[in-house]
Order: structure tokens, then C-alpha cells, then sequence
DNA sequence: CCATTTATGAAGCAGTCGCTACATAAACTC
DNA sequence: GAGTTTATGTAGCGACTGCTTCATAAATGG
């Protein structure tokens, strides 16, 4: 790997965290480059424009969110258990932060951003096939329905929970 | 109702016009002014800073989406029945806007907005009640959790649907 | 060692942000 | 009709936005 795309790497990391911890409301250049350790002519050196920057960013926090859920030990059961995992799971210090994210991401995908729309998608069918694979139901096309069903009632409780309910 | 006040009524009418069209992330005082047909001068005249503008005409879009539910004639049912005329609900073309100024609320209040806390959760509730008063189930606690658990499905749909899933 | 590339700081541009000071016109009160 | 209140335009403030220009230092290749 290239210095450059090097360096590339170590600034998409700290901004993975910067988005992890501030948010996308925030990630303007300014404390974007601050939080990388560089400024934002540089940011503007190594990437071409701010969406790229960003696209960049949602796309490594979007790669820890999945490397965090294939750690979990969560073998396949039943419909009922693995929501309850589930839910603590979205709910707990270490990925409640992705989910603020994502639904900063879902709101402005709904408002037609198409980076929003298609890091979303990406991260909604991830998370459907980590369900399904975790579902003890036979046969795909039941378990793969079910699993979306599931990830309704999931992304359905990180909406209350934001708004301080359920 | 005083001059003033009228003034601000329709004020508030037009710029819960422009949230719904343009959303929360779009409302910075000068387009809110042109939308509702004055200046931002006039807007701070009217309203004591951007923050009481921005719940008044949260405050409306909330009063209308309960209108707007209130007015449907949907009568006590299954849950699966009710689940599936509210999700056709929220995705049609008069309710989606509302989802859509709902998921920015819930994104916000996620990242601790005080006042999207508070006018997000006021929604959810009510919500649930709807939920609650059209749900054909026995006993009020059995009732209420339903609804919740209903509730969460519709939020996860819309939540889904707004990055191009389900 | 010189030339070219690569990396970086400092400054600034035009635009937008929320908000305010100053002015004045219009309406109302006495 | 004088005086006060209410309404409104204009202009601007300082901060921030994404991004660029100009300069130059540092590294690299011949």
C-alpha cells in the first residue's frame, strides 16, 4: 500500500470514530480534519471533495458495525430469543453510537441523499442476512422473510428508544 | 385571538407546509421566511429565536398527522389486519412526508435535541394509542403492549423503507 | 546536486448561518 | 392631530460552510 493511500486509511479510521462520536450533523470539514489530526486543506488533498470524504467514512464505520456483529457468539435460535438479543445488543454502549448513525443516515436517505440511500441499503441487508443466519427456521425463503421481520421489529425499537420510548 | 397571534398561526400553518416538503434539515431561516411569505427579520419579530420557531411548527406537522389519523375509519381489528393498512398508511403519499420529518426528529433526538426528544416521543405516544384504540384485544395492559409491539414494526418499515428495503 | 514530485501551512473566497441595530412607515390611542 | 405602539425593510455582524490559491518545505529520483 501506498504512503498516501497509507495515510488515506489512518484518517478514514478517526473519522469512523469522529462520526461514531459526534455524528453526521457534525462531520463538517473543519472538525472533521481536526479530529483526524490534520486540517481541512489536507482532508481536501487526499480525498476529492467532501462526499467522497464522507462516503469514505460511512463506508469504514459501516465495516466495523458488520466486523462487530460476526464477533458475537449468538448461535442460531429462536425467533423470540434472538430479538431479546437483539435488542440488548442495538441498545448497548458499544453499538448504540452505529445506530444513532444509521438513523441519521436512514433520515437523510429518506430525503433522497443517494450515498445515504445506498450506505443504508447496504447496511439493512447485512444485517438481514446476519439475522437470517442466526434464525433456526427451515428453509431460505421462510428464514430470509422472517429475518426481515425481525430487522422491522429491531430498527423499529432504535427509533422509539431514540425518542426515549420502549 | 389577537392580530398577532393570527399572524403567527398562519405563520406556523405554512412553515409546517415547508417541513413537510423540505424537511428539518433544510429549515434555515431564510427559506422558512420565503415560505411562509416574509423575512427572516419578520420570523425573529414574530418568534423569539429559531428553536421556538422550529417547535411551533413542529408542534403543527404533530397536531396534523394526529388530525389525519384521526380521521381515517379504520375499526377495531387483528393485529395482523391493522399492520397491514398502517403500513399501506405510512407509505402513502400523504403520510410518507410526516414519516419522513419523523425519522429526522428521531435522528436528532438520538444525538440529544431536547426539543426532538420531547415532540418525537409526544408523537410515539400518540401513535400508540391510536395503535391501542383500533386493536380488537382484551384487557388494556395486553392492549397497550400490542400496540407497542405493533408500533415498533411500522417505525422499523418506515425506517427501512426510507433506505430502499422491505 | 539538481529537478521533480509530494506534502503542508496560511490566507482567503463567496456563500450561508442565526441574529441584531437602525431606520421608518403604518396604525392605533388619547 | 400629537404621541405611542406595531410592523417592516435594509443592512450588516461575526461565525461557519466547502473549497481554492499561493507559497514553500520536504522528500525523492536522475
Amino acid at each position: 500500500m501506498s504512503k498516501a493511500a497509507a495515510k488515506r486509511e489512518q484518517i478514514l479510521d478517526r473519522l469512523a470514530d469522529f462520526l461514531l462520536a459526534e455524528g453526521l450533523g457534525a462531520a463538517s470539514l473543519r472538525p472533521l480534519a481536526a479530529a483526524a489530526g490534520t486540517s481541512d486543506r489536507m482532508l481536501l488533498y487526499y480525498f476529492k471533495d467532501k462526499d467522497e470524504i464522507l462516503a469514505g467514512a460511512l463506508e469504514r464505520t459501516a465495516a466495523r458495525l458488520t466486523a462487530a456483529l460476526e464477533m458475537s457468539e449468538i448461535t442460531p435460535r429462536s425467533r423470540a430469543q434472538l430479538e431479546a438479543e437483539m435488542l440488548a445488543l442495538a441498545g448497548s454502549p458499544v453499538l448504540w453510537p452505529y445506530m444513532c448513525v444509521w438513523l441519521e443516515v436512514a433520515a437523510l436517505a429518506a430525503r433522497g441523499d443517494p450515498l445515504c440511500r445506498a450506505v443504508g441499503h447496504r447496511v439493512a441487508l447485512g444485517f438481514q442476512a446476519w439475522i437470517a443466519a442466526r434464525l433456526a427456521i427451515d428453509g431460505p425463503v421462510a428464514r430470509d422473510a422472517a429475518a426481515l421481520g425481525l430487522l422491522r421489529t429491531v430498527e423499529g425499537a432504535i427509533f422509539l428508544r431514540s425518542v426515549g420510548l420502549g
